[in-house]
DNA sequence: ATATCAATTTGATATATATCAAAATACATG
DNA sequence: CATGTATTTTGATATATATCAAATTGATAT
């Protein structure tokens, strides 16, 4: 783990819509993050943005420019936040002779492709109700296994970006937020959520 | 190259309907597909299946399961096809000495990440007119990159599985295919496509 | 405090796609 | 070859979500 030191010398710090790379960009690190959090996004012909992740602390960000040596996607910051640059190609000598750093880099981007897949689940097979209550279970889950509270929260992303995430307008966010609220099942205020009922939010999710 | 011969001395032949593994089933190697194609997908609680990729000769298979050691998604064979099996830790091992085997492994992950993105980009913002004009160019173009004819090729999946992949319902299908055909674009009849005009066909992407 | 601007919420309506139903066609089986 | 079964196509209608519009709220600057 020491070795691991190394190649993680070099921080970086980054303010609310600083990009970390853009799309294009070449390709030389991927970047762990330390604090805060980002989104990274694909914007289609139109100029229409489908968010493919919101990342937060611990999450390693970049591993779709490994296959072109490309950025594919652009990745903004939400908050401050400060990330860890980790050289690929020093990431790879090494893990050459840490095999336990090989496999958990294997099962980092294996992690990667298997929440992709459930955000195509997402996105293919839920109604809006069911895709927001994902979503705060989602967050909820990740905040949780952060030490912080998985009911009380406050959401760094805008109502037009959880729309772009979820394929839905933010009208219909809007709506749906409203609607969970009538139920009694979370309560929310512009950012400030409290999840009221957490087992009628996974209920949500089960029916239909 | 020979040193990968090592790992890929096991083929395994599979007929229409087999399965290549089972979610859940624990995982050891991942597959080379030789000939013929699979389909894999994810089952929501209601039974409904998100298909989540369909792959054919060439490609690899299985990458999902490294981050749990279990298999995430169900991988079924669409057609008689022929896979090799490569035992994960042996490829593990054989790329720690053989460093460009280990990057290429990196690229055939990242490059899974970057096409589930696409796919999310798909689902999350286009309408049913333009997920099938993307369908079938991207059918169209790996027929091409096989030598096999872009502009004629036969489907080895059903309305069904389509819809599964596309989050739309069959009768969308069946009607988007109607009107590709009604203007021309395309001549399709049950499992046999023609694209007549593959410029129509990109055009179909790139408005509305 | 007041004005300005952006984000969110809510309402009215439109529309794309789902759903329900039936006909047409292909495929499999005895 | 005839019969039954599954798949695909087409039509009629319903519905979830998008779109358009306005009101409300919050943040920022004057």
């Amino acid at each position: 783990m020491e070795r691991l030191e190394e190649l993680s010398h070099t921080k970086h710090n980054h303010t609310r819509g600083d990009y970390l790379y853009r799309c294009g960009d070449r390709f030389d690190s991927l970047y762990a993050i330390r604090s805060g959090s980002f989104k990274t996004y694909l914007l289609d012909e139109d100029g229409r943005e489908q968010v493919t992740a919101f990342q937060m602390a611990g999450e390693i960000i970049g591993l779709d420019a490994i296959s072109s040596d490309k950025h594919t996607c652009d990745a903004v910051a939400m908050e401050n936040s400060e990330v860890c640059e980790l050289p690929f190609t020093k990431l790879e000598s090494l893990s050459r002779e840490i095999p336990s750093l090989q496999h958990h880099l294997h099962k980092i981007m294996s992690r990667e492709i298997v929440r992709d897949q459930g955000i195509m689940l997402l996105l293919g097979s839920m109604s809006a109700e069911e895709k927001l209550a994902a979503f705060l279970l989602n967050l909820s889950q990740r905040f949780a296994s952060r030490c912080l509270s998985p009911t009380e929260f406050t959401l760094r992303m805008s109502r037009q970006e959880i729309g772009g995430y979820l394929g839905l307008q933010i009208e219909t966010i809007s709506r749906t937020f409203s609607l969970l609220q009538q139920r009694g099942i979370i309560n929310i205020n512009l950012k400030a959520v409290e999840i009221l009922d957490l087992e009628g939010l996974r209920a949500c999710l089960k029916s239909t």
